[in-house]
Formats: structure tokens, C-alpha cells, sequence
DNA sequence: ATTTAAAAGTCAAAGAAAGTCTAAAAGGGG
DNA sequence: CCCCTTTTAGACTTTCTTTGACTTTTAAAT
């Protein structure tokens, strides 16, 4: 069974990429009952899956004929990149934030399968595992200073 | 009667070898409701069998349409080579002698120079201090996992 | 201006997985 | 038979997702 977020999540890629549209708008509500679940379902998918670390920036509209704008954001430097990717990493982050990140480095091709690989083996929960519980804070750390290196 | 364990060892390996996957999706609440014992020993089978020593890597996701993706990396020629570098890594390896390791990997053309820096940076001394002093065993670990994967 | 209705936002509870930890049971070697 | 290791079971925890009730904002209608 395929989880509902990943749907909405790919089905609003899928908006960017006809055309290849730098934004793309929705409406919640609308977009809730197409694929039939609660509206703050897309809130959710937007705030977990279109984070600024993840290259997307949203912004909305309430009201009547109210409505849903992300956008993505275009980075001219890498060391505009990689300011945006440390905010967002902060002093820790769990696996899934820091693979979406990753997949977002890789996307926007600053490193390749491998490169993605070999920071995914350096960053996985197994091995970073510590008598302490300090998991989180250690992938923070590793991954400032893997992302140093891509894209310097 | 043959252990529990065992069985479900095979099982999954089966699962491999039908159209010769390299990786393997699970669900550890059915699979154990078809064999029809506790959750947990599942994954007391897959830490046991399943390890990156054995070739494996597991990944896996929590909550809703959560699962267990099982990867199965290196074949024969580079698991040799990878249990080799594994016993000189040992439990625990020091800043210069992952160096010093590294360069070695590199001569040899198994990492670019990209992939060299990239991977001292996972494992620089500053980057994966902690309160406990486990440096070294931490950097055994994520060199361990690395190096699986470029020897992939 | 005021009211109304149509959006989106927020927050917390419920649900759906997997993870962890420990105690008990089962095997196996000496 | 006894001790040590491996296996099995289960209770409890953590993480992520889904849902729904309630709030806020704003455009449109009166």
C-alpha cells in the first residue's frame, strides 16, 4: 500500500516538471477531494516534503478563490545553497529529513548515485548508532561537512 | 524442528533470488503474522543474518505504510576484497590510519579524489567528537559502511 | 460597512507501522 | 548435568501518517 503522502508528494512533481514550470498552484480543498483525503493532509506533504532545504518555497493565499503557491527556488551560488542547507539541517536531523535533502542535492545534480551512496552509508541510523543518543546531532555534524565538500 | 530463525532467513534470501533482486521490500507485522510469530523476530533475524558484514543493508521506515527495504550489496569478487579491509579496520581506526587506508583505496582507482574528500570529511576528527571518546570506533563504523559501498 | 461564505492554517488525537529491551526458553558443548 | 549462547516472546517506545475539529483570513455579496 502505497502511502497517500508519496502520492500527493510525486503528483505535485509531476505538476513542476509539465512544462517545467518554476511554480505551480494549487487549492487545498480541491486537491484534497481528488484524491479524497482530509485537506490538511496536502498541508502536511507541503511541510514535510516542499521544505526550503528541499529547494521549494510555499506561500498561500486564504479567503475566496484562496490558494496554494510553491514555488522553487532558484540558487545562484552554491554557497547560497549551502547557507539555506544548513539552516535547514540545524544542529540535528533525523534520517528522513536528511535523506530528502539528499535526494534534493542529488536532483539538482550536485552529486551523483554514488556520491549519494557513499553519504548514505556515512549517515545511516545503524552506524552512527552511539551508547548515548546523540544519532541526530552526529548526522547534523557529518552531513555540514559532507555538503562543504559537494559543493564547493 | 528447524529453528524459526532459520526458516525466515531463507525465506527472505528466496525472496532475492526470484528475479535476482538486489533489494527486498518487507512489511515485519505480516511477515510475522505468516509465520505467525512476535514482530521483534523478524528483526532478531534481520540484525543476526542480515548484517553489512553478511552483504546486507537495511533501511527501513516507521508510522503509516512503513516498511523494512533489505539491499544486498556486494557480490562474490568485491566481498572478499571488502572482508579484508574490514579485519585491518578492526573495531576501532585511527584519524591516520583511515588516511592512510583512504590513499591506499585511491591509488588503486576505487575512489576519485571527489570521493576521497568526501569521505574524510564524514570522518574528520572534529566532526564526530562526542562527549563519550568513541572516535574511533565511530570512524571504524561509517568507514565499514562506506567502503561497502564503493567497492560496490 | 457588514455579513457571509470560501478558502487556508493549526493543533492534537488516533492509527499504523517499526524499534528496543528484557526475561524466559531452548540448545549445545564440556 | 551445568553453563553459556542463541532464540523466542512480549511489553513498551518512537516515529510517521491520517483525520477532524476548530481558527483565521479574505474576497464577494448584501
Amino acid at each position: 500500500m502505497p502511502r497517500m503522502s508519496d502520492v500527493i508528494e510525486a503528483f505535485i512533481k509531476e505538476l513542476f516538471q509539465e512544462g517545467s514550470y518554476q511554480t505551480v498552484e494549487i487549492q487545498r480543498n480541491e486537491l484534497a477531494k481528488y484524491f479524497d483525503c482530509a485537506p490538511s493532509q496536502i498541508s502536511y506533504v507541503l511541510t514535510t516534503r516542499f521544505t526550503l532545504g528541499q529547494g521549494y518555497r510555499i506561500d498561500s493565499q486564504k479567503g475566496g478563490g484562496g490558494h496554494i503557491r510553491i514555488s522553487r527556488i532558484l540558487v545562484d551560488t552554491n554557497a547560497q545553497a549551502y547557507r539555506i542547507i544548513c539552516d535547514q539541517i540545524g544542529s540535528e536531523i533525523s534520517k528522513n529529513q536528511a535523506e530528502a535533502l539528499l535526494r534534493h542535492l542529488y536532483e539538482q545534480k550536485h552529486i551523483n548515485v554514488r556520491e549519494l551512496n557513499i553519504i548514505k552509508a556515512a549517515i545511516d541510523d545503524q552506524v552512527i548508532s552511539t551508547p548515548l543518543n546523540i544519532k541526530d546531532k552526529l548526522r547534523a555534524k557529518i552531513m555540514k561537512s559532507i555538503i562543504a565538500v559537494v559543493l564547493e
